[in-house]
This record gives structure tokens, sequence and C-alpha cells, in this order.
DNA sequence: ATATGTGAAACTGTTCACAGCC
DNA sequence: GGCTGTGAACAGTTTCACATAT
């Protein structure tokens, strides 16, 4: 996430809204200027509709029809006022005093996210990472078709993984124009990512979902998004040395069993909760 | 990271720090209080030094001694006076006009993070990303052991995995107690992961990484993080969108070819690079 | 000379609280 | 009465710019 991520936005290469600011030169108490136009909606907002997404659409398979701001947002872990707020950016699909129509709100969520139209997807490496990705038969609630499938591995050449067979990172430019894949998953080691994203740019996917733990270098107009296990295996060993140092030991767990929704699991990106994630076993 | 990332911690259940900060009653401006010690760092800047330690670990492994604020942010992809403050949140390891003796950083990031204890892991939801996990062979460059594995599936009963053999998710509180995991990473289906989260923090385990797309209902003492496919796709359709309805059109792709480093890749949580994802195949 | 460490400014994101509409 | 939508206060994070140390 992120540089627009959630902590979102890096320095560098954002000459963009740099420049666009820089219209007074005036001094002092510098005026809000509203001519920042509409299309702004958070880095962190827009990681929590996918998740208000999710939350809806099993409300929408339940048959429920009504969602107050507090309901939907106790499902998806934020409060109510964030959910809210997340909301406004994309319009007024509330109604006073009653609450959100399910149907509406998945519309525009998902013509704010752009699931309206497909994105076809090409997952790199195909080893325990890339199967799953490549059986995960459409990523989210479909929307996301897995199109084409590559490795360096001759003995994969056609190997059919997930009902599509694998092509030789070679062919990438080829087969993602032919196929027009949109967004590229890099699930190789370290080593060969960096190649593979030549290669994906020079095909003309501006998305790259990046699984390999690497610094990927990448033409601005690229947006790149990296899940790193390690990084965050390295926060959680953080807090639990953070625990276990700061607390004087009153604890020996045992009182916290079961049903007892307190705090929020913190996403990646949302801070929050969940849409979609790995099918493995049933 | 993304998250964060982040945009990172809830405003939720933060008492703990809350707390304890609340040494001094004196009013006025308030004396940085040396007693303060590590446990400010922000959640982001944690994120990131996992990602410094990675580049730092690379560049001890080609025997370079010394790196400045600029080189070091450059590998990490981020720009130098934020890692210059990040590393001043765990202290004043650098030498002015110099730079940063590499070693002793390591040492330093890696005492943060509490790197220095082992954390042993435990998956639960042996399919693909399962399997993906359980190879990966202590997570990141080592300090993550994976010491059980979990499912439902009686055939897999008992069937190593990357060494270590299957148990049955019943078995949780006791194997894990057993053998004192620390870490759990839930890997299974929406379905039942609530019920294996339950079953976790009932063994103890208070730091839980979720892939499965549910939010989970934990109690406040246990650390939830939450990689999630579907928003980072759904994200991904986001700027793809953005993008094809924002640009009036003037690139069809065909310029940025190949050694191009400009824009920033947004971690989910760090806001920028890697630091060991998941080996998939050589 | 050069590069760190850090207050202070700027910015982004979150929460509060209430006006406005049902 | 209940709930949305949102300005304003607040909090967290990033960037600037420079004093400080070698």
């Amino acid at each position: 996430m992120t540089a627009h991520g959630d902590d979102v936005r890096d320095g560098e290469a954002k000459a963009a809204s740099t420049a666009e600011s820089r219209s007074s030169e005036s001094e002092g108490v510098s005026i809000p200027e509203p001519q920042d136009r509409a299309r702004s909606i958070p880095e962190a907002a827009v990681a929590r509709l996918a998740v208000y997404l999710r939350v809806l659409s099993g409300l929408h398979e339940r048959e429920v029809h009504t969602v107050s701001s507090e309901e939907l947002a106790v499902a998806a872990g934020v409060n109510s006022a964030k959910l809210r707020k997340d909301l406004s950016y994309i319009g007024s699909y509330g109604t006073r005093g009653v609450g959100y129509e399910v149907a509406v709100l998945i519309g525009q969520i998902e013509r704010t996210l752009g699931l309206t139209q497909q994105n076809r997807v090409a997952v790199i490496g195909i080893g325990n990472l890339g199967h799953a990705l490549a059986n995960y038969g459409g990523f989210p609630s479909r929307g996301f078709p897995v199109a084409a499938l590559f490795d360096l591995d001759p003995d994969l050449m056609g190997v059919p993984v997930g009902g599509i067979p694998v092509d030789h990172v070679d062919d990438i430019p080829r087969v993602c124009a032919e196929r027009d894949v949109t967004i590229g998953a890099i699930a190789t080691p370290a080593k060969g990512a960096q190649d593979v994203c030549d290669r994906l740019v020079k095909a003309g996917v501006r998305c790259i979902l990046n699984f390999a733990p690497v610094v990927l270098q990448v033409p601005e107009e690229v947006e790149v998004r990296k899940v790193d296990l390690a990084v965050e295996m390295q926060i959680l060993s953080f807090h639990v040395a953070r625990r276990s140092q700061e607390t004087p030991d009153s604890t020996d767990s045992e009182h916290a069993a079961t049903g007892a929704p307190q705090s929020e699991n913190r996403d990646v990106n949302t801070g929050i909760s969940p849409v979609d994630g790995m099918v493995v076993r049933p």
C-alpha cells in the first residue's frame, strides 16, 4: 500500500499534486483552495471500501436490504463515523433516519472501485503461491479472472493450472497483450522479480501486485502494491516483544476464550477487516 | 502498508500505551522524559524498519560496512529524511559526516523488532497457501520457524509438510502450548477462520496473521494483522479505473520499458519496499 | 565538507459532535 | 426519535531545513 497505501504516498515522484498546490504565493494563513476537485478519496478509504463491499455482499446474500452505518461499521470492524465519512467520498446514497440500501451501496462501491469492468490478471511464478493464486478462480468475488500464467520451468510449459496453461516468461509481452492483461501478480522468488516486472511493464501492464521481497523499480505511471510476509511477521514480532516487556505479567491467558469482540484487527491497508483472501482448503 | 501502514493502528483499545504515558502530571512544555524509551515508535516506522533490515542484510552480505541515509533510503524506496527519522526512533547509531555502520544498524533493528528471540509459528490450513508458508522454512531470513501445522482433512494428519507433520485443528491448544507457539498464521477458507482463531487465542497465542477473508473478533490483548488479496486487487482496480478516465489519453505505453526507477512501490504497510516474500520457485 | 538527528511546519487521516432530513 | 452527512478538532505521519557533530 501505499504510496499510497496506508501510510500511503511517498515523497518522491509526486510532482503532480505538488505542482497543482503551488498556485498562490501568498504568505500567512493560506486558504484551503477549493479547486482541488472531487477525485480525491483517500487511499485508506479506498482500501476500506473494498471491505465494506464484502460485508455488503454477505448481507445481500442473506436478503438484508438495509443497513445502518453502525451495523455495517461493526461488521466491517471500523467505527461508524469513519464508515460514513468513507461513504461520503463516493456520494450520498443513504437515507437519514433509515440507513443505506444494500444494493445501492454495492453498486456505487463497485463503480467507484472500477469493478464494473473486468481486470484480467497474469500470475508469474507458478510455485505454491502461484498455484494458490491460479486456483483462486477469479480473485475476490469474481471480477479478476486469471488469464495467463508464467514461469521459467520448462517442465511447467503448457501444463494447465487452474485451467490455464503455463507460458514461458519470455512470452509475457506477447501473451499479456493478446489477452489484454491489466494486472500482474508477481509470485516469483526475489531474484527474478525485477526482470519479470520489466517485462510486464513492457507489455503495457500498469498495475502490479508484488509478492516478491524486492523493491521494484517502475516508471511512475505504474502502480505497484506489495504484500510482504516477512514484514508482517516482523511487525508481529515487534508487538510480541513489546508486550512481554511492557506487561509486568498479569496475564496467563485463559480468560479470553471465545466470543469477545473487542479490539480491531488491523489490515495491512484498511486498518481493519477483510474481503476475500485465498481459498486454500475446504 | 499497507498499512499499513499504514494507517495502521485503530483508535480503539489503545488504553495500554495511553495509561503508561501518564507518569508526570506536570503541565506546560513536557521534557522528553528519557524513560520514554522505545515504546513510542510509530507503527508506520516499525513496518519500514523491517524493510531497512532486509536491505541492510543485503549490504552486509556484499561486505558493505557503511551506508549513508541517502544510499539506504534509495535502496529501500523512501526518502532520506524519513529514513533518518525512523532510525532516530530506535536511537542514534549513526556518525555525522559519515553514515551508519551496517552491522550496528542490523543489530539495533533486530533488537527493536524483537528478532533476537525466536517466534515459533503455527500455520493453520494446509492448502496451497499453507504449503507455501510451511515450506518457507522459517519465514523471513530465519527467526520465525514454523513449529506446527494444522488442518481438518483426515488425509493430511501426520503427513509431513516442509518437515512438520500436520495435526488436527482440535489439537491446536495442546500442540501450540507444547511447542510454545507465539504466532498463528491462519490460511484457512473464510468459514473456519474465526473458529481457528478462537482456538489459537485459547492456546495462548497472542499474535495472528490472518489470510482469511473475515474480520476476526479477538480479545484486545491479541494482535491481528490481515493480508487480504481481494482488497489489494480492488485497490489496483480502482487505480486502473482512475487512470483510464483521468488521462485524456496521452500514453499508449511503449516508452517506459526497462530501467526507469522513478515512483515508489507502496507496500501494504511500509509505503515502500520488501523484506522477504514467499519462495515459490527457483 | 559532509551527513546525522531533530524541532517545527505541512500534510493526511481519524474522531467528534451536531445540524439537517427522514 | 433515529440516522446520515460533514465541518471542525484532533491525531498521526511526512517533509523541511538547519543546528550539530565528526
